[in-house]
DNA sequence: TTGTATGCGTTATCAG
DNA sequence: CTGATAACGCATACAA
């Protein structure tokens, strides 16, 4: 059996309440027992155990990451930066997979309630109002990353990145270099944040820069590769007048589409000119390396893991506030200038 | 304050022993107080206080996992099978990074003792006979995945794909296709299983198919794609008389070889062949796709943590034996048949 | 088969 | 400033 505070309290030859409030730092104790308890503690290496103090506390020092897909590399930035800064402040991290389904993720919320979490994070799918309404009752306060709720509003604190601006900068980048007849692959329609936000964006710079975008032009992938890849062959089969440029909304599709054009025997990027997004690690493996706008994902993490812990911190269990992430139009090769 | 076991024997009018055991599956209880305190439990939603739980019996429903980069993507899929497997068990994962630190090792193995894990999947670093004793000496089974003991003796249950043979495959392929000047761009030396077994590997088969094999065509990389693209360039630099194909010990540097070598001139594969190691997704993606031999870690994972969770089941902290994953040479389009 | 009582290791309340 | 002692919620040995 592992060693107890009644031990150290016999040891230091005071009352286990007394250890009690050295180890918990209280400063109401007087430096001699103070010293005399934490010899003890360290000659015995000492270490409270985490379930009794959890059982009377009713908090434990766990923060809780739910995401759609672990082995995705967008995720596991994340999750990276979540972990780094929960490990720099002694929590430790459990991690769960809802594998995209919103009743699993609902579920795990209240796991994580059962675990008596001090927060969790959630990288989730369709955030509706009542999904909204299941986080703000939680004994917990939960900071969404990377999909803020479908209704547009920050009920629930929310860290992301700026779609909008992510896929309108792109689409200036786009024109910038002289492009006019441009293309979207985007994701689901249901993803409200990564999927219809980014169309909006894109919608937007296009309107503002007047270009003429017929709906044959507007493609919904998954952002895998296989679904880059079936709207390129969409997009050809289905248009007689191609685009110039595609705007791709995730590095894989833009990879995806980017081979199935060379099968097409249109070269990227003298015959067309694709983007991507995210920036991840694959853009710039890739030959040619990959123009894409670049979402810090890691940072993301980082960020509202610190947004996480304010919370907690402040005892709240929202702000109701929003903070975005900056994103950066990143020029590699993928993209001519047809100017 | 939520609702306890006590309120659960009030109002189905029982025992809380009597809850307990049903709660907990015990035969030896009517069926009727059964239907009562069932109903009881369902009404209220009752979950039992996880701590007050761990507290008595000493143990979480927590599995560890101790990883040295969780966004490395070879690793991810290792986790996501694990995952896969505990959460169908109604285990929690718990997840932590190393950072390939040998002490952080050591230090997470003890937290993971004092949160009462019910056992640990380490993908390590370096595992020395030290290490290897602190595993033994814990409170909890330890399973390593990924990578075996320094003195490959397997004191520890260990789960693996079997290194020298997935090498030595790929060098007959090699060989198969007409190659031999075969050059080497390995993992780290003192990476033993995934560093020196390969090497190992591929020293057998060149015996073995006696080819010759200057040192200079043995380079070592880290597994990633600018050391790969160094160990090319020294390969370049530094021979006369070039290999026609490269065994690369991961996608990542193949990738980063094939890039250099364009940069050299040299295509892939009419110039040069070049075979990798994982079948990540990466390999897929590349074009040309890459000729590697697919390790599959998700499953690696998954039988990884069945085999923690026989251990579990067994009470045995080790059965000493290792569980080797097969591997398969997969043919793309980066190896070129020269005969 | 069922219930009572005790203990698990801490924290926190209340006296001293 | 310090020390008893009562929770915390559950499992379980022991009685009945």
């Amino acid at each position: 059996m592992a060693i107890t505070i009644d031990d150290i309290a016999k040891e230091a030859n005071v009352s286990i309440a007394t250890v009690s409030r050295v180890i918990n730092g209280s400063k109401t104790v007087s430096p001699e027992l103070r010293n005399r308890v934490m010899e003890a503690v360290n000659r015995n290496h000492f270490r409270p155990n985490t379930f009794a103090r959890a059982l009377t506390t009713n908090k434990s020092n766990i923060i809780g990451i739910i995401v759609t897909d672990i082995s995705n590399p967008v995720i596991s930035s994340l999750v990276k930066g979540i972990h780094q800064v929960c490990q720099e402040r002694g929590f430790t991290v459990m991690i769960c997979e809802s594998g995209g389904n919103k009743d699993n993720e609902k579920a795990l919320l209240y796991r994580m309630e059962e675990q008596h979490s001090t927060g969790v994070l959630l990288a989730g799918v369709d955030i509706d109002q009542e999904s909204v309404r299941t986080m703000l009752n939680l004994s917990y306060p939960v900071v969404l990353v990377t999909q803020e709720a479908n209704d547009g509003k920050h009920a629930v604190t929310t860290v992301i990145h700026d779609n909008v601006s992510a896929i309108a900068d792109a689409v200036r980048f786009l024109y910038a270099n002289g492009h006019r007849r441009i293309a979207f692959i985007g994701g689901p329609e249901r993803d409200y944040s990564n999927g219809s936000k980014r169309l909006e964006g894109f919608r937007q710079a296009a309107e503002e820069l007047s270009l003429e975008i017929p709906d044959s032009y507007i493609l919904h992938g998954n952002f895998t590769y296989e679904s880059g890849a079936d709207c390129m062959r969409r997009l050809y089969e289905e248009n007689t007048e191609l685009p110039t440029a595609v705007m791709a909304c995730s590095d894989l599709m833009a990879i995806g589409a980017i081979s199935c054009a060379g099968r097409l025997g249109l070269r990227v990027p003298d015959d067309l000119s694709i983007m991507g997004v995210d920036d991840s690690d694959l853009a710039r493996y890739f030959s040619p390396a990959l123009t894409t706008v670049r979402i810090p994902y890691f940072d993301e993490g980082k960020t509202a893991a610190n947004v996480l812990f304010d919370l907690v911190e402040s005892g709240m269990k929202t702000t109701g506030s929003i903070t975005h992430i900056p994103h950066k139009v990143i020029r590699r090769f993928t993209v001519k200038d047809i100017r």
